[in-house]
DNA sequence: AGCCTTGTTGTGCAAGTGTATAAATAGCCT
DNA sequence: AGGCTATTTATACACTTGCACAACAAGGCT
């Protein structure tokens, strides 16, 4: 190519081009720039300016859609919440099955991909280890433990119901907050280690213990053998 | 008040008293005081200077004993693991019981203070949300990790045993994963909402479970009426 | 076309960061 | 008692941080 006459003036400061985008759309990815780098370099690492070059903007604009930075972080954090929850409650809407195979689906969902996953661990592990010392994110924790929980606690009755039992309210207590234990325990191991299980495996395991925690005969299924 | 003389030499730059300690007992007062100070502020507030505030030293003296920041926090780490399994494992060392004994004994440590603390979640939080960047710490909670799961393995194989069951690798392998989740995820409920227990509920709910997922009968200690 | 709103950039600033290094002094040794 | 040395303090420095604000321009409106 011919060399083209210079279009650049001498010493004009240059200046960025840039889009107008919509407030949600600029928002929402300020929001994922912002879980992005959390999980990459943690709360330290997650400089204004480091999650504005990633968002594709300047580090100023930040403070055009959030009063600071820790708005920012309380709504990324309340956003990734709301994802969570949504795709662990997602599995248990079937219709036309048993409330025990609803149970082993949600058992399943839960010890899988998506939800398996070492970046959404990371970013949940830094989040909740500042609930100690900052009560919204406690507060926020707090609410979507208990909606977890309800949900657990109602596939409970139903499973017992089909079977027959009428636990009181503490029994269906106790047992809404051991299988959320069992599922949150090898939630944990899966994205810290998923490699050192076959794929299914903790899905398999999960779902064995919790139909030994509620007294259910072993399905065949799932059976080792 | 009568203004009395200012006992203060007008220009002398004044300076701090301190004692010589030993490299012992600083090492270990500079990893206490960052543990406290990522406990209360989180990894971004604990700052060398708010460290050294807190170790009663002023924040040139860290690099004397540390090469820099990072390596104290890895010891700093390091050192909260190793109290963590030691109290763990100190449950399981009681002689003349049962195996079924010491394994209930075992999930009840674990269930209790001083292992079920929100400093302590709090700081495993914030350093195990690294884990996936930082393959140092994620090193270091893998062998925590797999120790614990050995030390809950042998527990099963002595109380399988003593039932006349002898079950394969593989069996024992999943009775230790699924173990080990009952524990973590209880331990993770109370950490973060012990209020909502009654003191012991815990304990007694892993221990019914662990039963339950061994296929055990229940025992009529923690029975429920 | 030209204007006007406002989304967006760029610069500046005070506070705080980790690290480097010089100066001081506490406490042991003789 | 007095000196020596290593522990400790204090200061300096280059850099980053969150935030404030002025300048700019993208895109709708008339």
């Amino acid at each position: 190519m011919p060399d083209a006459a210079d279009p650049a003036p001498m010493n004009a400061p240059y200046r960025r081009k840039f889009r107008r985008e919509g407030e949600e759309r600029r928002r929402q990815d300020l929001i994922d720039a912002t879980l992005d780098s959390v999980a990459e370099y943690g709360l330290q690492g997650a400089s204004l300016r480091t999650i504005a070059l990633r968002a594709g903007v300047t580090a100023g604009l930040v403070r055009h859609y959030f009063p600071g930075k820790e708005e920012l972080l309380q709504e990324a954090y309340a956003s990734l919440m709301g994802r969570m929850t949504e795709q662990a409650k997602a599995a248990l809407v079937m219709e036309n099955t048993s409330p025990r195979q609803r149970l082993a689906a949600f058992v399943s969902a839960n010890l899988n991909v998506p939800i398996i996953d070492a970046r959404v661990f990371s970013l949940w592990a830094t989040f909740i280890g500042r609930a100690g010392a900052d009560p919204s994110l406690a507060r926020a924790h707090r609410e979507g433990y208990l909606g977890f929980r309800n949900e657990v606690e109602a596939v409970v009755a139903e499973v017992l119901g089909a079977e027959q039992r009428k636990p009181d309210a503490g029994e269906l207590r106790h047992h809404a907050i051991a299988i959320n234990a069992i599922i949150d325990g090898l939630w944990i191991e899966g994205c810290l280690a998923g490699e050192m299980f076959s794929p299914g495996e903790l899905a398999a395991i999960g779902i064995k213990t919790v139909e030994a925690e509620l007294g259910l005969a072993p399905s065949t299924k799932f059976q080792e053998k």
